[in-house]
DNA sequence: GCAAATAGCACTTATATTGTACGGTATGAG
DNA sequence: CTCATACCGTACAATATAAGTGCTATTTGC
């Protein structure tokens, strides 16, 4: 299927919390802010961490925040942190998966479709889309 | 992941075929030529039938062949008829499926995404994709 | 009637996503 | 220096989705 993963739309709500307030917050703060497992924004936050895209503080009053300015990250870098290189085809990278190899009638314009589309990607910064709401949290039992 | 599923990238192959070689050509044809196992071919090709990009003629001597010009068949018309209709996030079409539901701080603008990924790929015609190289068959053992 | 071909289901297997758990390491406070 | 807090790395189980196969019915041309 062609959709964002639960982690993207899990990761994007997690970065408009430390990106609407600033203060450096803890896994524990942040799952219970939005009634979500522990565990699983645990993890969520530590991906984005080892990605570069928040820095944390270990040990007691530790926490995360964002490593850069919300308008100099970018959808991309988001995906890639939480799924992995995506690529719109399997033969994007490694020509050897595809069965077709050399001889794929549609392996080029392929590739042009998938690098506009990372290219719209990489444009789309997350400022646009948690920049304008205050991160609200859960509010129904 | 975001990516095409194989029935999208064996679809534009098939479509591939119909396009520059015109004359209807059946399953099992088809099938041989590319050496793919023919329940899969026969299934994408009854997919994009009932969709309305192919047309179908049943009975000896029958076969498929585009509905339409490749022109006037978007990568978006392939991809739904062959994965369903697709949308980044689950919450696009039913607000229920999403947790947060109204309170949710990103719905909004990820909908702006999404939109703009439709267009991306409906304006997309397999014109491009197809049009500009010979299909060619699987040539190596 | 017979063979070729599509139509419509239903099913199985493989793979990826989703969510959870655990043992380890660093830090600050008392 | 001990303890609680909090991040780190990795592995694991459950579930959902995708991928591929098979079968029976129906249509059509010869």
């Amino acid at each position: 299927m062609l959709k964002f993963s639960r982690k993207v739309d899990y990761g994007l709500i997690l970065l408009s919390k430390l990106r609407n307030e600033p203060s450096s917050a803890s896994a524990r703060e942040i799952a219970a802010r939005y009634r979500l497992p522990l565990p699983m924004v645990a993890n969520i936050l530590k991906q984005l961490t080892s990605a570069g895209i928040l820095v944390s503080t270990r040990g007691a009053q530790g926490g995360y925040e964002l490593a850069r300015d919300a308008s100099r990250i970018s959808l991309a870098d988001v995906v890639r942190a939480l799924d992995g290189p995506f690529s719109l085809v399997d033969c994007t990278s490694e020509h050897l998966s595809c069965r077709f190899s050399a001889f794929c009638p549609t392996h080029d314009p392929i590739q042009k479709v998938h690098r506009r589309f990372q290219e719209f990607m990489a444009a789309y910064k997350i400022e646009e889309i948690i920049g304008h709401t205050q991160a609200t949290p859960f509010q129904l039992g």
